[in-house]
Parts: C-alpha cells; sequence; structure tokens
DNA sequence: GTACATAATATTGTATACAATATAATTGAA
DNA sequence: TTCAATTATATTGTATACAATATTATGTAC
C-alpha cells in the first residue's frame, strides 16, 4: 500500500531537486547547467529537464541564453535591489491580509516552521535554515489567501536566497528566529501596525546585511578547476 | 535586406499568438487548448506548442490539467478578487515609482500608448482597446524600473483582461481614457499622492464594473455546440 | 431505452532522432 | 609564439516516434 504513496511525478522532481539545488547553495549563482549531465543526474530524458529548467527561467531563478544554455541566475546589485522592494511591498500588504485571516491551524504550521528553521540553525546548517526561512514567508502569503502573491513571492523569496548568496557578509540573518517569532505574534493577535513594522524591520535586516557596491562574487570557476586536481 | 528583419523567433510566435488570442477575447475563457489543432493552426510542431502552453500556464492565463490538456484559465469570483487585489497593491507601488523615474520619452511613450487606446475605442473595437490598456499599465511598470513588478504585472494585467470579458457587464470601462490620461498627468508631474489617487479610483472603477455574485459565463460551449449545425 | 462493460479512438506525456548553433581544438602562416 | 582560419566536437533547438492516459463509441444485458 504504501507504494502507492510513491507515485513519482518526474517532471515535478526534475524540477524541485533544481531548485533545492539553488535554494540551498549546492550550485552557485552563474553555475552552467548543462542538459545532458542533468539528464544523466536525474534519469529523465532531456524533454523533462529542459521543461524543469523553462519553469526555473519563468521564475526568475534560471537565465537562459538562446543556444548558449541555462544558468543559475546571477542578479545584478540593481536588479537585487528591485528584488528587495518588490518583495518589501508584497510582504507588507501579505501580513496585512494574514492578519485578518490567520487561523489557529496557520498560527500552529507557521510556529511548526519556525521550529524546524531553528533547528537547522542550531545544527549549524544555514543552507537549510535559509530555505525554511523562505519557506515560512511563503507559509504567510498561502496564510493571506492570495494566490497571485504567493506565486509572485515564490520567485521572489528564491531570488532573494541567490542574493544573500552573492551579497551577504556573513551573520546578519543569525537573528532570523526571534524576527519571525516576533513576526508571528503580532500576525496571530491581528496587530496589523506591529506586524508590518516587524516585516519592514525584518526585510530591513536583510537588506541590510548585504554589500552592492562590490561586484558579485560568482562562483562558477569551481566546475571549470575541478579537473585539474 | 528588409528579409533579414524577419527574423522569425518561433517559440515566441507561438505563445504570443496564443497570448493575443486570448487577451482579444477571441478565445474565451474555459475553451480547450488542443495541442495538434495549434500545431495545424501555427505550422510548428507540438514541442514549441506545449512550450508556449507552459509559458501562459506559468503566467496564469491557461490552466493545464494533466492528462486533460490546457484550458483558457477561467478564474472563479474568489480568485477574481484576489487578483484585482493584488494587481492594486502592486500598481500603487509602481505608479509611486514612475513618478519618481518618469522621462520625457517615457512620457512621449505613455501618451502614445493612450492615443493608439483611444483609436480602437473610436473604431469600436473594443478588445483591441483592452488590450492596449494593459499595454499601458505594464508600460507604467517598466518606467518604473521595477523588473519584478513589470513581470508580475504582465499575469495580473492579463487575467484582468479575462476577468473583464467574465464578469464585466458593458461600458464600466469607457471612462478608460480620460483617466489614463489624469494618472499620466499626475505621474509626470511627478504628483505621487495624487498619481496614486487616480490609479486606485481607476482600478476601483474596473471592479465597480464586476459582478461576481452570479456565476460566470464560461463560453466554452459554444465549440460544443457547433457540430449540431 | 438505460446502464454498464468493453473496445476503438483521440490526446497528452516522455523519449529519442535530427538540425542548427556555439564552443573547443587544430592547423598553418606571420 | 601568437594570431587567424578552419575543422571537429559539444550543446542547444526542433521535430518526430512511441507510451500512457483519457475520451468516445460500440455492444450487450436488463
Amino acid at each position: 500500500m504504501s507504494e502507492l504513496l510513491v507515485k513519482q511525478d518526474a517532471p515535478m522532481d526534475a524540477y524541485r531537486q533544481l531548485f533545492d539545488g539553488i535554494l540551498s547553495q549546492r550550485l552557485a549563482p552563474g553555475t552552467k547547467l548543462n542538459e545532458v549531465e542533468l539528464t544523466l543526474l536525474f534519469g529523465v530524458s532531456r524533454t523533462l529537464i529542459r521543461q524543469a529548467l523553462q519553469r526555473l527561467q519563468l521564475e526568475q531563478v534560471v537565465e537562459i541564453h538562446k543556444n548558449r544554455g541555462a544558468f543559475v541566475a546571477a542578479p545584478s546589485p540593481d536588479l537585487a535591489q528591485q528584488i528587495l522592494l518588490a518583495r518589501h511591498t508584497i510582504e507588507l500588504a501579505v501580513v496585512n491580509l494574514a492578519c485578518e485571516r490567520c487561523t489557529a491551524g496557520d498560527v500552529e504550521k507557521l510556529q511548526h516552521m519556525i521550529n524546524l528553521e531553528q533547528s537547522a540553525i542550531d545544527q549549524g546548517d544555514m543552507a537549510t535554515a535559509l530555505r525554511r526561512s523562505g519557506e515560512f514567508h511563503l507559509q504567510l502569503a498561502i496564510v493571506a489567501r492570495n494566490q497571485p502573491f504567493v506565486h509572485a513571492l515564490r520567485g521572489l523569496i528564491s531570488q532573494t536566497s541567490l542574493i544573500i548568496t552573492m551579497y551577504s557578509h556573513g551573520g546578519g540573518n543569525a537573528c532570523a528566529r526571534d524576527e519571525h517569532s516576533l513576526l508571528l505574534a503580532a500576525v496571530s493577535a491581528g496587530d496589523q501596525h506591529r506586524a508590518q513594522q516587524q516585516m519592514a524591520h525584518h526585510l530591513g535586516h536583510i537588506a541590510a546585511g548585504c554589500d552592492f557596491t562590490q561586484s558579485p562574487q560568482v562562483a562558477n570557476l569551481k566546475g571549470a578547476f575541478a579537473h585539474l586536481s
């Protein structure tokens, strides 16, 4: 009976593996995503690989250059700031709605996600923590019951992960748990003003932890040097 | 020499034809989009048709049901209101940025688009007018110089067209030209407060022109009845 | 005639084959 | 050696072939 639950959705799997790889920082910004390599890695044909890549492109996590191939996105400093601004706008609206519509069940789920994020931090797994942090924010949009916001935020949160990878200098986001907890407290209390303040403060921290003045460190040379060993 | 300019980007063409068809209301919400039919219409293989359909799906203009096929999206009343709310939030932010960044060239381009929209109205071609109206709003986001907003609005504007097709009862959007002109005046003057007020008023008109209480009129039965004649 | 079961067809899902383009390697000349 | 031109290779773009699923049609029992 359990075998029935292992329904393998091949196209979704390829997409999700790539997505997780990027958000877990195993695939650095700028990395070339060779189609046949991915074929061998995931055991599906190029058709599905290309489907996954196109989807990731439309989420702005991957860039596809005609006849050149797909690359993990590497947002410029200018674009990065556009992304953070857009996120700011949408998340303020989201948290506002969430205050109105958050149920007891929602609070429980959000609290659970905070705990998961914290346990990743405790284990020193910052990549997982970053991914979980993003999932918390996305869950807020789900609680807000606005599908377009969920859709837009999915891309923006993913891109934020790339931005942090590229521009953040260290421990600026260690305080995330407290901030998420404070945010959840305000939301579950239905206090829109305080929730928006918390969200603005939280997103401000992310931006403050980044340095956009120096050119980004695109670490895609790693693979190019690997064959010399 | 002119032949060189006719560089046919096949995948984009298929996408654009479908997109225009939907936004010009030639393809009603709920219409089944048969892949081989589209193959014959556009003269490209199913590969490119499926690419275009996937892209339209990610813009939420098309729904794809596994093993069932693709359909022109038909947002429910609930989803429709989520879409209009999201659009409201983003367009207010956009118009705010546009006030700060609008150049003389931008004003000229926006004015030109208003004129195009008006000429379509004058000719009684409301489908084209609706499409041009959407292009004006999208151009505002371009003027705002925020790529994520452009990206999100592209989908939201397209979906709004579907919503108007499904739920709007007639001449509610005839006043569009005046409103766009007033909006442009405020933006080019850099008057953020007035521009936001105009935008809110304008989007309010769209929502006011719709009736979400009665169930939507999905006109995809037309084809089903055609063979009886 | 209706309802169900079964077979035929149509449609979508995935993999592969071929074409077009870009990248890398090789050769030759200055 | 260095640069350019050319060939060879690798990679992406598109079309087609086959597999899996859904839809429709047919037939039979009641």
